[in-house]
DNA sequence: GCCAACGTTGGC
DNA sequence: GCCAACGTTGGC
């Protein structure tokens, strides 16, 4: 675990990847189970990974366009946000001219495997939970790559995905 | 600064 | 594959 972020509680994060692209089982295989969540390409996402999300977060590992749809597992946020440099790259797949290393556009932030759900969690079984029910991700048109989840939320999902009380 | 057109996302 | 929702672009 690594140390808590200074001056507040944890938060809790939802981050969606499609799992074709980038599923829990890849970020089983990194590292350290570490990697750097890049590729946000959306402002309010982006505000998000430079000014919200600190080390010790709890996050939600969310596979969209995939079948099933779920929560495959939970990971922790290990370094607090710094520019995405994927995005200086002219051969990388989310390369933007205007972002440059004096005046970054984008942002990402670096995050841990903390434990892969047993039985993932599909978002029939969110839909299910009255818990739930104001999950961001769960509301219509909601299409945000990185949401907030609340505390609530995140003990409901742990319990869902068979957790018990991580962090 | 408005808004129509367009592109993308992502659940279904 | 469809389409609703949303973000971005660009003409005016």
């Amino acid at each position: 675990m690594a140390k808590k972020a200074a001056g507040r509680p944890a938060k809790y994060w939802l981050f969606k990847s499609e799992a074709d692209c980038y599923s829990i089982d890849h970020l089983a295989k990194e590292k350290n189970q570490t990697t750097f969540w890049d590729g946000v390409r959306n402002y309010q996402a982006r505000n998000m990974l430079r000014d919200d999300v600190q080390p010790g977060d709890g996050v939600l590992f969310y596979h969209s366009n995939s079948d099933p749809l779920a929560v495959a597992g939970i990971c922790e946020v290990v370094r607090a946000g710094y520019p995405d440099h994927t995005a200086f790259d002219k051969s990388a797949q989310h390369y933007d001219a205007k972002s440059s290393p004096d005046n970054p556009t984008w942002y990402m932030v670096d995050l841990k495997l903390v434990k892969k759900f047993e039985q993932q969690v599909t978002r029939d079984q969110l839909k299910a939970e009255p818990a739930l029910d104001k999950m961001v991700v769960l509301q219509k048109g909601s299409r945000l790559s990185i949401m907030p989840v609340t505390a609530e939320e995140w003990k409901t999902v742990c319990r869902l995905g068979g957790v018990k009380l991580p962090m």
